[in-house]
DNA sequence: GTCCGGAACTTACTCGTAGTAAGTTACTCG
DNA sequence: CGAGTAACTTACTACGAGTAAGTTCCGGAC
C-alpha cells in the first residue's frame, strides 16, 4: 500500500502554464462579470479556480494585470464581431446601421462581458490607463476607417475631425450600451442602431465640405 | 495669568459643522482631482485639513459619500454653465453650438474638476451607482429638451428616439473630453464644438419625420 | 461664577484585501 | 536514479476603509 492513499475525486492537479492561465482567465471573467472589479478579490477568483493566489501574481502580475487580460479578450472578441458585420455590408450606409447593430446584439448575448468592459473605466489611474486606451483605441480606428469610407477619395481629410467623429461615436455607442442595461424596457438593438444612422448619417457627409 | 497658555501660530481649532463640511469639501475636490479616487485615501484628505479621519466619516458617511459631495458639487457648476449659455443663444441651432462650447470650455478652465468627474465611473458598483446616475440624468434632460427644442410641435415625439439621441450625445461629449485630455495637440474647444455640431444639426431634423 | 448637555473632535483599534518572500512538491530529461 | 526546473503553497507584510469608545470644548441655565 505504498500509494493509492487521496484519490481525491477531482484529479485537478499540476496542468501545464497555457492550459493554467486559461482556466485563471475564464474564472476571472465570469468573476468580474458578476461583481464587478471592485467587488472581485484575487482571493476569489484563487479559490473559483483551486489554485493560491500567489500563482495568479506570478502569472498576471496584479489585480489590473488579470483584469486588463479579460478586457482585452472580450473587446478583441467584440471588435472581431463588428469588424465582420461592418465588412460584410453592401456600402458604407448599411456599414453603418450593421455595424451599430452588431454592436448592440454582442452585449445582449453577452451580459457579463459587457459588465467588465463598463469597469474599464476602473483603471482610470495608473499605467494601466495607457493599456486601457490601446484597447479601446482598436475601435476608435474601425470607427474612423468607416468614417473615412464614407469621404470622397480626392479630398484632403481633416485628421482632426475625423478623430472628433470616431471619438463620438465610441463614446454615444458605449453610453447607449450602459443605459440599455439600466433601462427598464430598452428599445431594441434594431430601433437604437436604426435612430443613430439617422442621427449620424446626414452629418457625416458634411464633413467633407469643410 | 490664568490663560494665554498655549498661543499655536494657527487658530484653527473648532469651527462649526457648516464651516467644516466645507473645508473637507474643498480639500477633498482638490486630492481627488489631482490623484483621483482610487489614490486618495481618507487619511490623505484628513490630514490635509488637519483634522482626523472619523469625522469625516461623521460628516460624508463614507469615501463614496465623501466623493459624491464633490461629483454633485462640480457636475452642478457644469450643469449651470452649460444650461446658461444654451438659453442665451438665440436660436436651436445656436443652443447646440453654444452648449458643446460651453462644455468644452469649462472643462479646459477646471481640469481637476474634469478629473473628478472622470472617475465618475469608478462608482459603478453599490449604492451610489444610482446617485451618479441622478448626477448624470440632469445632464441628459438638459440634452433631451435641447433636442424636443429641435421638432415641430405638433408631431407626435417618440421618447424612445428622444433618449437615444440625448445619450448619444452625452456620451459623445464626455469621451470627447477624455480625449482631449489626454491628446498631445487636442483640438480647440470651438473647432470640436463645430464639427459636433455639423455631424449632429441635420440628423436631428430627420428625427421628426420618423 | 459653575454646572451640565451636547457638539466637535481624537485615539486606538478591527477587518479585508493587494501583494510578497521563501519554501515545497512533482514532473522531466539525462 | 538523481538533478534541475516549473508549478505551486504557506505564511506572512502593508495599507486603507470603516468603527467603538472615549475626551475636550463651548454655550446656556441657574
Amino acid at each position: 500500500m505504498t500509494s493509492t492513499t487521496v484519490p481525491q475525486g477531482p484529479p485537478k492537479r499540476r496542468r501545464d502554464r497555457a492550459a493554467r492561465e486559461r482556466e485563471i482567465l475564464e474564472a476571472a471573467e465570469r468573476i468580474f462579470g458578476e461583481r464587478g472589479y471592485q467587488g472581485t478579490s484575487m482571493d476569489d477568483v484563487a479559490a473559483q479556480v483551486g489554485v493560491s493566489k500567489p500563482l495568479i501574481y506570478q502569472y498576471y502580475g496584479s489585480k489590473d494585470g488579470l483584469f486588463l487580460a479579460c478586457l482585452a479578450r472580450l473587446r478583441g472578441h467584440l471588435l472581431d464581431t463588428v469588424a465582420d458585420a461592418v465588412m460584410a455590408a453592401p456600402d458604407a450606409e448599411d456599414a453603418l446601421y450593421a455595424g451599430f447593430l452588431a454592436w448592440f446584439r454582442f452585449l445582449d448575448e453577452h451580459p457579463q462581458a459587457w459588465s467588465v468592459l463598463v469597469d474599464e473605466g476602473m483603471l482610470s489611474a495608473g499605467p494601466a490607463a495607457e493599456a486601457t486606451d490601446e484597447v479601446r483605441a482598436a475601435f476608435i480606428e474601425l470607427i474612423a476607417q468607416m468614417v473615412r469610407m464614407n469621404l470622397p477619395a480626392g479630398r484632403p481629410v481633416d485628421d482632426d475631425e475625423v478623430q472628433i467623429v470616431a471619438q463620438s461615436i465610441s463614446g454615444a455607442t458605449e453610453r447607449l450600451a450602459i443605459w440599455r442595461t439600466r433601462a427598464a424596457t430598452p428599445p431594441t438593438p434594431e430601433k437604437v442602431a436604426r435612430t443613430l444612422q439617422d442621427l449620424l448619417w446626414q452629418g457625416l457627409h458634411t464633413l467633407k465640405t469643410t
